[in-house]
DNA sequence: CCTGTAACCTAGAGGATCTAGGAAACGTGG
DNA sequence: CCACGTTTCCTAGATCCTCTAGGTTACAGG
């Protein structure tokens, strides 16, 4: 009998096609030995189980994502790099569905420290932010209202939660410009001087 | 045979419950079962299946969440009104994690269409942002830039996405700041002029 | 060519969704 | 108060999924 000749990284990249054609929930062990034309047992021998090859899947999403966001942003500063973040985060979100809604699981903290496509974003978004001249902890909020816009935008935008006619796109140069405004004026005291 | 006397009411409530303790994922019909003493093909005189009970999971915890933020928002306007919004929205995603992830799935459009709850949603968001003075289609970009940034940072918070030391509650406030500079000073025109 | 190590298999337990059809509790009208 | 129809809940079973245990067989290095 002929072997599928399976490997860690075949099994990887199958699970991220399975999950942009068929949607992240249905990346299944069975589905994917279906793919290879294997039995589902035959695949613990190169991942633990579901949720090992879940967590390996966002891994592998979360390092192409950040090796497209670094050619994006290279040799770019300020507003400038800031677009190119953001332009090439949304087009991953919507180029890859099922890969960036691996990025969103839960991934044990102790895999996260050791991860370098983790370590990588955070490098390239504190320096993206330099530019601006925030200092520390607004620098971290900084990255945190970056982070958590980016990512809700493109949540909601694959979820089909933007209703209304505006374009979908004009709305997120917008938040861009929005965002590039919060930043240039990054308030720095906290009081409620309205 | 006494009768466990369910309805759909209270099936849906139970969901939530379970939702809050065992995370959205874990809401299973049989576990659902399990919870009222019954077996899982009772369920389904009143629900149509597992797709149905989650999206009617969802429409009641948006029905909840919209009336915290509608009793935190009434009677505030501008800046303090924003932060009432923001603050009821993080801290029903905290209180409820698991009604809160309901709340993101995927719901059949013709669904949103004749639900109360995302109508009340979009009136209430709308409603507050008329005191920054926007004109359409600003006031469409602001509302998806101010969706996007609770969403993506209660997802991310939950999901345990801010590893730095920086106090998650403040980067939150700061984050609010932001915004509402953002709002106070949109910006007009969308030319790349940095 | 032989031998050890993977790669892949069969078999099966356990748990999930969902359907079909039956029995028993309950409300309502006579 | 009782018969009837509706609704609630049941049993039984098909199908799919994860995961374990243990057995074969292909392949590579000596």
């Amino acid at each position: 009998m002929a072997r599928a000749g399976l490997t860690v990284d075949r099994v990887v990249t199958a699970a991220a096609e399975l999950a942009d054609e068929a949607g992240f929930e249905n990346v299944t062990l069975s589905a994917l030995a279906r793919r290879f034309g294997v039995k589902d047992a035959s695949l613990y021998s190169h991942v633990r189980g579901l949720a090992d090859l879940r967590t390996r899947l966002a891994l592998h999403a979360g390092g192409e994502l950040i090796d497209r966001i670094a050619a994006a942003v290279a040799g770019r500063a300020g507003k400038d790099a800031l677009a190119a973040f953001a332009g090439a985060y949304r087009a991953y979100a919507l180029e890859h569905p099922g890969r960036y809604a691996a990025t969103q699981i839960r991934i044990d903290q102790s895999l996260i420290a050791d991860s370098p496509a983790l370590r990588r974003t955070a490098e390239i978004t504190y320096g993206m932010l330099r530019a601006y001249g925030l200092q520390e902890p607004d620098l971290t909020d900084a990255v945190r209202l970056l982070r958590s816009t980016f990512h809700g935008y493109c949540a909601l935008e694959s979820a089909g939660g933007f209703g209304a006619d505006r374009d979908v796109r004009a709305s997120w140069d917008k938040a861009i410009d929005a965002l590039h405004l919060a930043l240039t004026h990054w308030p720095r005291e906290t009081r409620n001087d309205d």
